[in-house]
DNA sequence: ACTATAGCGGAGGTACCCCTCCGTTTCTAG
DNA sequence: CTAGAAACGGAGGGGTACCTCCGCTATAGT
């Protein structure tokens, strides 16, 4: 397997040694993930190149398929968003889950790719799947042992509701929050 | 104002005279309505001419603009929708709003152009959104004032908390319906 | 300082898509 | 049946995106 740099996720393409062919690569890693969140994941990869100040041919040297920079852009938000689960652990069960789902709203809100990454089936996001999960997933158990959550329902029922939601439209943040809310009143007991 | 055919929405286009016309006039709004469906509301106006089995300019004369397919699309959508709180009036509060609800979630899942609606601003989408508020709003106040549905909160709110959770990609029915279920609870007193 | 070479960038071929325009076909009223 | 009008459809011009290829440039080791 590919060498894991830092956590559990393994890095897809792997970061050019010359000084300058590392610039560009951040560069073109910045300038597509803003352009991910703003426009979604078929944003044109040439604004992207544009974006970095690169030609598309470095575009095209350092990830050859679209997939390639998708997973480098995704692989460390995600990989944040698990670490994000340890500096919630200090805290009451209910409150490190719903604080740990704020985390992942927060992320996820202007970052829709980490939702559909829910759906799509490919060796990559099924990793990065399973991240999110192990890295919630105790949580989630935590509260429920803690009779703080209902029962009924899993884990991964919990986190597409909560997905749902953030990608929704919402008039502001103030809403957005009250919506999140009331829903999580139907998890908690 | 334009004649309004059927209920208070105003019919943008008008369906031609003559026989072949009309024909090839509903063969194209029916293949607009499923392609739009299926690729959302970017999908190309030559496959909908295609699919339609007319020529690309007779598209454009039907419907100048992609906006004048769209709004000839979805105005059906939305009558029938608010025809629905007719077919619920005579269920107990918390009922008709819920099964009102679930047949808004029925369009909505696979047509997520009306879930888009929520948030465009055009004078189409406002009129559309206006109807369906003047629908579904008589059965939430009624569930409210018998004591089944949270005051804390607007119609508006639970109407986007729904329509989040029908964009949100499922494993598959059953879970969309448990987790909208959930979400319910949170709303239910 | 020098040079081998990793890295650069953008021109250009292909493939769509949008939309207009007009010669041809089809309908229908008389 | 016929002729005028209504409707048809697709070619084609303009635009944008994808991706490859290769002559040029900047870097790093000596």
């Amino acid at each position: 397997m590919t060498q894991t740099p830092r956590g559990g996720l393994a890095a897809a393409v792997k970061r050019p040694q010359r000084a300058d062919a590392r610039r560009n690569f951040d560069a073109l890693l910045t300038a597509a993930r803003d352009t991910f969140a703003e426009q979604g994941t078929d944003a044109s990869l040439e604004e992207i190149a544009r974006r970095a100040g690169v030609g598309i041919g470095t575009l095209y040297r350092n990830f050859p398929t679209r997939q390639d920079l998708f997973e480098a852009v995704y692989f460390g938000e995600v990989e944040e968003l698990c670490a994000a689960a340890d500096d919630v652990a200090d805290l009451p069960p209910w409150d490190a889950l719903t604080a740990w789902l704020e985390r992942f709203v927060q992320y996820a809100a202007t970052k829709r790719a980490i939702i559909e990454a829910l759906n799509r089936d490919s060796e990559m996001f099924t990793t990065a799947r399973e991240a999110m999960y192990a890295a919630g997933t105790p949580l989630f158990e935590r509260a429920q042992q803690a009779g703080e959550a209902r029962t009924d329902i899993a884990f991964d029922d919990l986190l597409r509701m909560v997905s749902g939601l953030t990608a929704a439209g919402f008039v502001d943040d103030a809403q957005r929050e009250r919506v999140l809310k009331i829903a999580l009143d139907g998890v908690h007991t």
